[in-house]
DNA sequence: AGCAAATCGAACCGAGTGGTTCGAAATATT
DNA sequence: AATATTTCGAACCACTCGGTTCGATTTGCT
């Protein structure tokens, strides 16, 4: 709307002092500060006042890097978003041992998904959903969706090497992802656990959930390597 | 606060017209108004005159019998509860084929749960089990929760009769319920599907999802009967 | 030092907030 | 018809909302 760079939209190189609404520190000192205010109190409940405090900067300037309070709230979740998601599919790019490799994955995945930060993150965008639907979809589809399209191609993978025998590989992607959580999911999201699960109690969970998975989907060929290499 | 009862308190006989406040004709009223307004809405953007607008009813006869809008928040998510859980497990009370009767149970879940109602009244609750948890814990409790109570006792059933194997029953339903939405609760609740599932997928998913569990779970007696039955 | 620009801070806008109050109107019992 | 009481409807309270504006201040470069 406003054109705060005068006549200089052809090229704009500046090095010293970042042009309005361009500084990356101060960008992330105004997201930080939305941060802890929409995470806590929800999108509506949220106000820019809030914020204008939690951030400690003034409202004229949050105005200058974000056009209004969605556009603030979407650049926030993308980068929850962002940092929810990061390095968690790394166990699955390099295939070893199939059990231990599910295990792992399984047991980060549980872990992050119901850590109370990422928990209060997620609420706040289901909370948005009814009203921005666009935004909890894209959440989803660049975070959850991604990592599932990871664990499709690490389990065809699996099914090329005749480890296991899938008839619907993307409901199984499903399947073994629900198994991990097994309830864990919804018990947090509706505040019913208000603590995160234990580690002893993740890792019991996906691992059971890995057995149910194998037990289901494991060729005779798995079961006779992990015999043999059990015995070795 | 105000004693609009006068000086009655001992006991109330009049049987025509009902005491202030009292009249569940009215009561049931203004709900209907606070439900439209405070699922399409959330807890925070909706407003006490939008509930009034809607029901239909005045904002000082809504106080008469609501203290407050959380207290009408709250007796309007019990009520949903209510209706959303009413007649899902009572197909779990008589035991006859268990695959069937896990396939039937699990797809009259996936349906609930995912349909459109539903899945925006949960949205509100879990928008709002950020700033008040024990409303969201209290949903789980009386709702999901004591479905799973049932699944568990209907496993347990199923161990008693040597058709199931299971090391551990709660964790196990668990499992079952996971597997039969397999992914569709989360899509739904973030808006990443904007329509329920059809009742074709639903069947697929639940169906396989029974099959994983059996695969898993299910004795060799299971087994045996299910082929004999078969044959027969 | 001088200068240009980004940031601050506070005021302002109209609208709406939850909550409360109270006389007028509607209602059902007697 | 008279009576008792619930409901209505509108006004009011002090406050906050998101958003905008603008002069004063600070900042960092030349």
């Amino acid at each position: 709307m406003v054109d705060t760079t005068a006549d200089s939209d052809l090229l704009d190189l500046r090095k010293g002092r970042p042009a309005a609404g361009q500084d990356p520190v101060k960008r992330a000192q105004i997201i930080e500060g939305a941060r802890r205010v929409f995470i806590d109190k929800g999108f509506e409940a949220a106000s820019m006042n809030d914020i204008t405090r939690e951030a400690g900067v003034s409202k004229g300037t949050i105005y200058v890097y974000f056009e209004n309070k969605e556009e603030l709230f979407e650049a926030l979740i993308e980068e929850e978003r962002g940092t929810i998601f990061k390095n968690m599919y790394e166990v699955l790019d390099h295939f070893e041992d199939l059990r231990k490799t599910l295990v792992k994955f399984g047991t980060g995945l549980s872990i992050k998904i119901t850590s109370a930060k990422v928990i209060q993150a997620q609420r706040t965008v289901v909370g948005a959903a009814d009203r921005i639907p666009e935004l909890g979809a894209r959440f989803y589809e660049r975070g959850p969706k991604r990592g599932h399209d990871k664990v499709v191609s690490f389990l065809n993978e699996a099914i090329a090497r005749g480890l296991l025998e899938i008839p619907d590989v993307d409901l199984g992607a499903y399947q073994f992802t629900e198994l991990c959580l097994a309830g864990l999911f919804r018990q947090c999201i509706f505040s019913y656990r208000t603590k995160a699960p234990s580690q002893a109690e993740i890792e019991k969970i996906v691992t059971s959930g890995v057995d149910v998975f194998l037990k289901a989907y494991g060729t005779e060929k798995f079961f006779a390597e992990e015999r043999a290499s059990a015995s070795a």
